[in-house]
DNA sequence: ATTTGAATACGAAAAAATTCGTACAACAGA
DNA sequence: TCTGTTGTACGAATTTTTTCGTATTCAAAT
C-alpha cells in the first residue's frame, strides 16, 4: 500500500470513519453524518473524489447515485496513524501514549478493565 | 491558551519535542537535532519565528544568537492531541487507541508492566 | 413534455503549511 | 580593516488541503 494512502487527512479521516462505521454510502449520507453545518455538500464530494483518486476508497457508479466503501484497512490505518504519533508527539514512548490517553477522564472503568485484560492477553503470549 | 496554540502542526510538533526534550535551544541546535537532510535551515528557522508570532515559544534575543524555549505545556499538548486522535481516529473510544497502540511491537514487557501499575493505580482512586 | 430536484464533474479559489532565496547585521580572525 | 562565517528577517514560491461555484446529467413528478 502507497505511503500517501495510509496518512489520509484530517477531513478524509473524518469520512473513512463514517465509511468503516456505517458500511456503504452515499455521498449524501456521509456529508449528513458529518453534519458540518460550516462546509458544503459539493466539499465532501469533492473530497470524496480525491479519495477515490488515491484508492482510499472504492465506489459503484453503476446507478446514478455513486456508493462508497472505504478500501483501506481500519486498523491498518489506525495503527499508522498511532505509530506516528507515539514517535511525533511521544518520543517513541508507546507507554507515554497509552497513559496520557487513560489519564483521561474519557476512560470509563469498564475501558480500564477491558484493557487490563488485554494485556494479561498480551503478556500471556 | 488560543486553540490554535494547542493544534500545533506537525513541523511544530517537531520543533516542540525537541525544546521539551533540550530546553533551550538555537534554531542551529534544534535544525541539528531533526537531522532533516530534506530541508534548509532557514526553514527550520521560519518554522520557529512563527512558532514565536503564535506563542508556542519564547525566545532571548539579547545576544545575537536568539535562543528559544518551549512556552506551551509538554503534557497538555499531549493531552490535546490524543484527545483529538480518540474523536478523529478511533470514534471516541480512548480504549481502542491504547489496544492499538500496544498490539505494536513497540511496547516492551516493561512497558506493558508500567502501565499496568499504572491502571491498578487508576482504578484504585 | 417540461420542470424541478438531486446528483456528479471539474476547475479554480482560498487557506494552511512548508520551503527557500536573498538581503542584511554581527562578529571573529587574518 | 577586510573578509568570511554565522546568524536573523522576511517576502515569496510551492505544496497540500479544503472549500465552493457552476455546468451538466439524470430521473421523478407534475
Amino acid at each position: 500500500m502507497s505511503n500517501t494512502t495510509l496518512k489520509p487527512t484530517e477531513g478524509e479521516m473524518e469520512i473513512l470513519q463514517v465509511l468503516w462505521e456505517k458500511g456503504n454510502c452515499t455521498v449524501r449520507e456521509v456529508h449528513e453524518a458529518l453534519d458540518k453545518k460550516d462546509s458544503g455538500y459539493t466539499t465532501t464530494l469533492k473530497l470524496m473524489q480525491i479519495m477515490h483518486e488515491k484508492g482510499l476508497v472504492d465506489r459503484d457508479t453503476s446507478s446514478k447515485t455513486h456508493i462508497y466503501k472505504a478500501l483501506v484497512n481500519k486498523e491498518t490505518t489506525q495503527q499508522h496513524l498511532v505509530k506516528k504519533m507515539i514517535d511525533n508527539v511521544f518520543n517513541g514512548s508507546a507507554a507515554r501514549l497509552v497513559m496520557q490517553a487513560l489519564g483521561n477522564k474519557s476512560a470509563s472503568k469498564e475501558e480500564i478493565d477491558l484493557i487490563k485484560e488485554y494485556l494479561d492477553k498480551l503478556e500471556n503470549k
